[in-house]
DNA sequence: ATAGGGTTAG
């Protein structure tokens, strides 16, 4: 039985033949019968308590002091001592004034020794206020004042800590080598080396020389500001003084060239000297950690056999040393197996062992596993520590948990923690990565109010703020803000900047930044490498992309899979198909993941070859890669594009039952999809599914489904589906206004555009080009010309441009209406702003003016209309010809048929209609014959009006039944 | 009881 098993068993039977023994209770223990009886007891609970406190059980600690002070035991001087001792180095601090006050009550006399160890307590709980009264009112000796100073130091207060030397002068409290050593690693730890070594040298004046622990700290110092030339240059004048290194010495040392990187170094040093001073756990554990750092999992294997070969046992902190490498090079697995083995050889895990774990767990996504772990840590009552904390809050931001997250913050300021830069950073990064800027900001400038450093790490965090929010002016202002505070950008900046410039399509500034980071020194990386290929590919500088690319490749710099899945991307855009699948083949070396495959599918999708992207996607589900949300939406979004939307329809399902929950992406694409190509009724359904499911539509899926209203002419659905939407969570902003406007202006309903109209002004939106345009084409089409003009002039009046498709508008509803008087005038207006015709205002013109047989306008119109380039259509071909033929003048009719042709237009049905009544007008009975035959074998059939002139110009008396007869026999039709 | 070395976080 192990011995705290053996204690509980014991403590539990103790409390039970107390409780419920024979004789009365509890007035029996108050007073207990015999002193020597209650000296057992007292000593019994304080073994009881420590043991508690030992294996981190706080509440039971806490519950057995309790009880035992219930039960009025009172414990010797030594025994009180003792206790308060444990109760401060267990973690249970909160616990020690508590405790020294219940001593207090017991024995009155002084007590030093009580009292340091409570002034001790008050500095770990940062109340140096409280510490100090206890130093200054009443006895003190130079313990307590080094613990105060310690407890100065300890929170960045070296100035104030060496302050009190000459307090302790004037009270006469003598100083020691550990005031002195206190105060060095106080000023280390601020980075004041040159101080520490003034301090060093007051002290040796005063006949306080340095020993071995002053040259350590020092040392120390020097390795934390990676000054490994003078670290060693520290250990030879050590020598010098007769000060030989010890295990600790080469400990920093070693830790030092690790942190460097020359591990190498680190390992020659300990081969010449370890016969000299004994490595040690801590030797081993550091180059163990090490290697794990630098993710040679293997050298650090290597140190593990010679440390277990070597006798040394290894720790809780070697053991976290090897779970962390494990886990960080991806071995999840292994890593957690060890964590198991270790508790199984009896090393119990503490806060650091849990935090690297968790820390693993949730930057790997296991959110089962994760509270599997945190509800062991509670139970077992292992107390976090602010690196605990940090990791918490920092997972907590990625997982998206952002309330939960800001909760950690505010619990990390309520306990006796401090927040760090590490803290301050991952607050900034995931309120940023939640869209509170305002928070980031905030963060910020807490962190400068309170002195704490912003690294590199911070300031790239924020600046990535900004350019997820395309607010790159802050994102240089923060630049610059970082290096006028001597924080200079490092790859990672530059990185994020230049995505963000190339993101906005400002190249220039993207590739300054990438001379800017040369210049400083900085070689490009892979990163860097994928950056600049994507953002100068997609800013149409193909060839600039390919040749870095190529460089790169010259330079032998190891691209990645994600970079093979950008050149992919960029060779298949490019047209370049095939050397885009000699590329697949390359990547057989590389393990393809899942977003190449993505990208591959993708690819086959935009070549229209939706069998082929469904054959590598059953490749990639063999290769053993679940498809992900993207690999569905890609599939769907093409087959909707082939109108295949049964396929769409089932490859959505199949996603819902392989487990994979449709996101609002998803839920988008198909909606739209569905929408698009006439499957209204699935797509509303549909859209009732994903209101369940808490999702918001897009914009761009309004549109859609608005627009399938439209085309099925289902007006009364438009206004209820586009509440729905905005229930659903759809932001009205003006597009969305705009989508409604148009669509319910194209069905004619502009009562209900301008009453939609109306709850968009009021709701402090402002209509632009585009509402107004909705508006005003409403109104033309409608018939409405004089509401029309009128949404035009308050168009202007509220300072909104009009454009060509506002005149265009404009114009057609003049000409529909014959009014071309009116729009030559307003056509002069249009080119008045600077304005010229397109291609539909000069279809407006020339068909308009032929309407009304203006035939000089109307050709005039056509032949400015082809000389600026613009091709008439059929329509307006139609409309031209048929004012010629209509009176006769087949000539020029014939003149333009052949000019249709000539520009790849075809005549249609109506062309042959306008063409053969002309013939018949003139009772050219060759040509209609001949358009009749042509006409026929495109598969046209004569409009009734058609047949009608034939009969009425060909029919002599007596003639007219057999030419009916002769259409009828010719194109089958009934009526003549 | 107070001082030096190893593991975790951005």
């Amino acid at each position: 039985m192990n011995p705290l098993k053996r204690i509980k068993t014991l403590a539990i039977s103790n409390c039970k033949s107390l409780l419920y023994s024979s004789s009365s209770s509890s007035h029996h223990f108050q007073n207990p019968s015999s002193p020597s009886k209650s000296h057992l007891y007292s000593s019994f609970f304080c073994t009881l308590i420590q043991t508690f406190l030992s294996c981190y059980r706080f509440t039971q600690a806490l519950n057995s002091f309790l009880f035992m002070r219930s039960l009025g035991l009172n414990p010797t001087v030594h025994q009180w001592n003792h206790l308060l001792f444990r109760f401060n180095a267990s973690g249970l601090v909160s616990e020690v004034p508590n405790v020294y006050s219940e001593l207090i009550k017991c024995h009155q006399s002084s007590n030093l020794f009580a009292r340091n160890v409570l002034i001790h307590a008050f500095c770990k709980m940062r109340m140096l206020d409280m510490a100090l009264e206890v130093a200054r009112d009443g006895e003190a000796d130079v313990v307590s004042y080094n613990t105060v100073i310690w407890g100065f130091c300890d929170n960045g207060m070296v100035t104030s800590a060496v302050g009190f030397l000459s307090e302790m002068f004037k009270r006469g409290v003598g100083m020691n080598t550990i005031s002195c050593n206190t105060l060095l690693k106080g000023l280390c730890d601020e980075g004041m080396l040159d101080e520490s070594e003034s301090l060093m040298n007051m002290f040796v004046c005063w006949g306080i020389g340095r020993d071995i622990v002053g040259f350590n700290t020092l040392l120390s110092g020097h390795c934390k500001l990676k000054a490994m030339d003078e670290a060693m240059g520290l250990v030879e004048s050590m020598k010098g003084e007769g000060i030989s290194p010890d295990v600790v010495t080469y400990n920093t040392l070693f830790h030092g060239f690790c942190r460097v990187g020359e591990l190498d170094k680190a390992e020659g040093l300990m081969d010449v000297e370890k016969d000299g001073f004994g490595p040690n756990a801590i030797t081993y554990t550091t180059f163990i950690g090490g290697y794990c750092k630098r993710k040679q999992l293997d050298k650090a294997c290597l140190f593990y056999k010679e440390m277990v070969t070597s006798g040394i046992l290894p720790d809780v902190v070697t053991y976290s040393a090897l779970i962390n490498g494990l886990c960080k090079s991806g071995q999840l697995l292994k890593g957690y197996s060890l964590f198991r083995r270790m508790e199984k050889m009896g090393i119990t895990a503490n806060h650091v062992s849990y935090s690297t774990i968790i820390d693993t767990l949730f930057k790997s996504g296991k959110p089962r596993e994760l509270s599997i772990i945190q509800g062991e840590m509670v139970v077992r009552g292992i107390i976090l520590d602010l690196v605990s904390h940090t990791i918490l809050l920092d997972g907590l931001f990625k997982t998206g948990m952002v309330d939960e997250a800001e909760k950690v913050f505010k619990h990390i300021s309520s306990l006796q923690f401090k927040p760090n830069h590490f803290t301050y950073t991952a607050l900034i990064d995931g309120r940023c990565k939640a869209e509170d800027l305002k928070g980031a900001e905030l963060a910020l400038s807490e962190m400068q109010n309170r002195s704490i450093c912003r690294t590199v790490v911070t300031y790239s965090s924020i600046i990535c703020g900004y350019v997820r929010n395309g607010m790159l002016d802050m994102a240089v202002d923060i630049m610059n803000k970082m290096k006028d505070e001597h924080v200079f950008p490092n790859i990672v900046t530059y990185c994020t900047l230049m995505d963000g410039f190339f993101k906005m399509g400002k190249l220039e500034e993207a590739l300054d930044l990438y001379e800017e980071m040369l210049k400083e020194g900085i070689d490009a990386n892979k990163f860097i490498v994928d950056v600049l290929y994507n953002g100068l590919r997609k800013n149409g500088s193909m060839k600039k992309a390919e040749t870095i690319l190529r460089y790169m490749l010259e330079k032998g710099l190891p691209l990645d899979c994600v970079n093979y899945t950008s050149l992919m991307d960029g060779l298949f855009k490019q047209g370049k198909i095939e050397d885009a699948f000699k590329l697949e083949l390359l990547m057989k070396n590389l393990v393809p993941d899942v977003i190449f495959y993505n990208v591959f599918i993708n690819c086959h999708c935009l070549l229209g070859e939706s069998g082929q992207a469904k054959s590598i996607f059953y490749e990639m589900k063999n290769m053993g890669l679940s498809p992900d949300n993207a690999t569905y939406n890609i599939l769907i979004s093409a087959h909707c594009k082939e109108k295949k939307l049964d396929e769409a329809l089932e490859l959505f399902h199949e996603m819902n039952s392989t487990g994979l929950m449709p996101n609002a992406i998803n839920y988008n694409t198909l909606v739209g999809g569905l929408s698009q190509h006439g499957n209204l009724t699935k797509a509303v359904d549909l859209l009732n599914e994903m209101a369940v499911a808490g999702f918001c539509p897009s914009p761009s899926t309004h549109r859609k489904v608005l627009l399938a209203c439209s085309n099925l002419k289902r007006a009364d659905s438009i206004l209820q589906l586009h509440e729905q939407m905005v229930q659903m969570g759809l932001r009205p902003d003006r597009a969305v206004y705009n989508a409604l406007i148009h669509v319910l202006c194209t069905l004619g309903m502009t009562q209900k555009a301008t009453v939609v109209f109306k709850e968009m002004l009021g709701k402090g939106i402002a209509g632009d080009t585009m509402t107004f345009n909705a508006l005003i084409l409403g109104h033309c089409r409608s018939g409405h010309l004089d509401k029309a003009f009128d949404t035009y002039s308050q168009m202007l009046l509220v300072g909104v441009t009009p454009n060509i498709a506002t005149y265009n508008s404009l114009l057609g509803g003049l000409s529909a209406a014959g009014r071309m008087e009116e729009v030559d005038r307003l056509l002069h207006e249009m080119q008045n702003k600077g304005l010229a015709p397109d291609g539909i205002t000069y279809n407006i013109l020339v068909s308009g003016h032929a309407k009304i047989s203006d035939k000089k306008k109307s050709v005039l119109f056509y032949c400015e209309m082809v000389r600026n380039g613009f091709v008439p259509t059929i329509g307006t071909y139609n409309v031209l010809i048929s004012n010629f033929a209509n009176v006769g003048m087949m000539t020029p009719a014939k003149e333009l048929l052949n000019e249709l042709q000539k520009r790849g237009l075809s005549p249609n049905s109506s062309t042959y209609d306008i063409l053969i009544s002309g013939w018949s007008r003139l009772s050219n009975e060759t040509e209609v014959k001949r358009l009749l035959k042509e006409m026929g074998e495109k598969g046209f059939v004569p409009a009734a009006s058609t047949n009608r002139s034939i009969a009425r110009f060909f029919a002599r008396p007596g003639k007219k039944k057999q030419a009916q007869k002769l259409l009828s026999k010719m194109y089958n039709v009934k009526d003549g």
